[in-house]
DNA sequence: TTAAAGGTAGGAAAAATTTCGTACGAACAA
DNA sequence: TTGTTCGTACGAAATTTTTCCTACCTTTAA
């Protein structure tokens, strides 16, 4: 078993799939099944519409999603703040992969070709900008 | 299936428990299956040794890991590099979740509590070394 | 009113991952 | 020698994740 109890539904990780229908919604705001089907299947890969429907549905059962059902087409939300969601899986992958030093992190970064240097320009922007606010 | 071809062996991206244990061999280099599964039940949680030996032999059949068979007392290895390998899932894991951008993932990183003010202070140290190389 | 299109629910199968039991060989101490 | 310990191999079960089939309901166009 994953979580401590067999009730307890928070603190749940998504899987890749489950990710993947968090994006829809977090870049969308709330959608229908079929919309978020079809991003999916426009951005990242072919998948039938009932299998969508299927995470999702098992996605509210774990309470990652939310359901307006007062309509025949439910509307689905994330019910976890993209931010949040997003920062405990940075949190677990410096943890994981970097020994929880975000600096270690940055190494690995900056010495990576997909690190522009305009994105290193950017970078040091936040950090001018962070200095001024302490 | 997720690799192109049944068998394409290369490119392939661990599993949660297959990175843990690529990490004590990264960690202590090429080990037996036992010290492994020790530094697993010290470090991490409870694991059977059959368990472990099972996975580190999927792991060679998968080419992740490299085996010295020539003592009764197997010795295996990470056949990937750590940091090519931890370059890689840092890629995706900024694909995915950052939209590619290191300065978005540096914005969270930022306002992050656990990043500390000393790491702050290293990544500029960082960032002030790499502009007077470039 | 009827057929077609599009929606949900739910079960079950398929795939992927993880765990462990059992068999059996080698090393070694008594 | 003999039994205990420690190793590998292998199959299979358990779990988790993913996919899709089928049933059935609602809406809408003809």
């Amino acid at each position: 078993m994953k979580q401590a109890k067999k009730g307890d539904r928070s603190g749940i990780e998504p899987t890749k799939s489950e990710l993947e229908i968090l994006q829809v919604l977090w870049k969308h705001g709330p959608s229908t099944v079929r919309f978020v089907n079809d991003q999916l299947n426009r951005q990242t890969r072919a998948v039938q519409y009932t299998s969508t429907l299927k995470l999702m549905q098992i996605m509210v059962d774990k309470s990652i999603l939310k359901r307006d059902e007062s309509n025949m087409k439910h509307i689905y939300s994330a019910s976890i703040e993209e931010k949040k969601m997003k920062g405990f899986l940075l949190d677990r992958f410096v943890d994981s992969l970097y020994d929880g030093s975000a600096s270690n992190l940055m190494m690995q970064l900056l010495g990576n070709k997909k690190t522009s240097k305009k994105e290193l320009e950017a970078i040091r922007g936040l950090l001018d900008k962070l200095n001024k606010d302490k």
